[in-house]
DNA sequence: GCCCGCATACGACGCCAGTCGTAGACTCGG
DNA sequence: CCGAGTCTACGACTGGCGTCGTATGCGGGC
């Protein structure tokens, strides 16, 4: 378990991400979606792809002249570790009464995301409450 | 304003949140305090703070033969600049359904903290309602 | 079967951050 | 006022990541 690394915040995240939604994709295909629109050239989206391959979490295939890359990791998981990390840092630094700070963060969250965040919350807080 | 940046998210914010703590302190005490325990050595925490100088997160005055630091930029203005970016970090990037991350990354949170977020977010969903 | 072109492999560079070492500057005690 | 010891300034190295350029290699159409 657990042999992979996890991926940077940004780009390498974002390349990932779209992997999970796609299913499946060459790096043209990457680079049309993601780094045309961002200015990136075709090679910087490779390396990162490549990248994440080096760190175990998509692998390949040859089909035709290219490879046809996938995610070899479940998004869960990456998305739990990755949660989890940003949750601690966030509320573990977070000094006794520094909650004003996350509630001004709570702010501008978008209403959709904020369901979402008070979703999970609820459940923990449900689990707790059985516990 | 935001004439700085934001610290780094590990040695350089540990160092930070200390002088929060202490109001005020050289770079001995600092070393004492977290190089120290760490296996750090004494210039390594220097160099970190001449960082967070640069970054003009703390000031310094001399006293004696050493300088004493402390912070330039109130707790909250950082706390709550990092929080927003955890936040949209880790919301934004759950994809529709990834709630269940949420869920789980949640689950292994201490439960002080978890009642200072569901305070959060309660508050928000509040101003939400109201607005 | 060959050559062209696209894809990949890989190295390079910049920048940040952590970590350390060294050398120079300055303070303070005697 | 001088020497010893401490503090600071700064450079160096490493590793990660974003970003690109180049060179090599493989596949597929003609």
């Amino acid at each position: 378990m657990k042999d992979f690394r996890l991926p940077a915040d940004d780009l390498e995240y974002t390349v990932l991400a779209a992997l999970w939604d796609l299913g499946t994709a060459s790096v043209r295909e990457l680079h049309e979606r993601l780094g045309v629109p961002q200015g990136l050239v075709y090679t910087t989206i490779a390396k990162v792809v490549d990248r994440l391959r080096e760190k175990g979490l998509v692998q390949r295939q040859r089909r035709g002249a290219a490879f046809q890359y996938r995610p070899k990791v479940a998004r869960e998981t990456v998305e739990r570790a990755r949660a989890r990390i940003a949750l601690t840092r966030l509320l573990g630094a977070a000094p006794r009464g520094a909650a004003a700070a996350l509630v001004e963060a709570v702010q501008d969250l978008d209403p959709q995301l904020l369901g979402e965040l008070e979703r999970a919350v609820a459940a923990q807080r449900r689990a707790n409450d059985g516990a």
